[in-house]
DNA sequence: GCCAACGTTGGC
DNA sequence: GCCAACGTTGGC
């Protein structure tokens, strides 16, 4: 199982959109090293949902993969921002996947908290400068992420899986 | 293949 | 709104 951070303009879609539809395919990504880890995604892994371009910016919760990577739907359509001339269904440039929440966090954790994590010293997050959008995170730098807003316990004594009961047996999703 | 110009991201 | 950083485009 692998884990990754996933950015979204919460004026566009936030973790709050995703608990309301449930399934969402994470179309859009335009960038080349994004798109590569979009295809090194197993449905499964869990993913930190990010907030960007925010007040505060921060993680708002956790996601899971629920479909590896297929093609991304909206490279061909014209009447869309993320419409591709260059792409063709028989090879196809976009990938996308399909996300689902797991478990929103209690608190948000703000980007100026990550950076005080010593686990996210080295990360695409807390460089200057880098703007990828999908990147994988080291388990120790997810499981470091949970324990700052108090769900460490969960994730020793549930494991990843079981984020999902967890979160219902704690009075269900918090909302930013 | 180089690189200048341009557009976009994203924190502040 | 500003601007640093970076990816992409396109002329050569």
């Amino acid at each position: 199982m692998l884990y990754w951070l996933l950015k979204s303009e919460p004026d566009v879609f936030g973790y709050p959109d995703l608990v309301r539809v449930g399934v969402e395919p994470w179309n859009g990504v335009r960038n080349y090293l994004a798109r590569n880890h979009l295809r090194q995604m197993a449905a499964g892994d869990l993913c930190l949902f990010y907030h960007s371009n925010a007040k505060p910016n921060g993680v708002a919760g956790v996601a899971r993969v629920v479909r590896a990577a297929y093609p991304d739907n909206l490279q061909f359509d014209p009447a869309s921002a993320y419409f591709d001339p260059k792409s063709s269904s028989d090879n196809p440039r976009w990938s996308m996947v399909d996300v689902s929440p797991v478990a929103a966090f209690p608190t948000l954790l703000t980007l100026d908290a990550v950076r005080g994590l010593p686990e996210w010293a080295d990360s695409p997050l807390t460089r200057k400068g880098t703007r990828l959008s999908v990147f994988p995170v080291t388990a120790a730098q997810f499981e470091a992420a949970l324990a700052a807003v108090g769900l460490e316990a969960i994730w020793k004594t549930e494991g990843p899986t079981d984020l999902e009961t967890a979160e219902t047996e704690a009075g269900g999703a918090q909302s930013f």
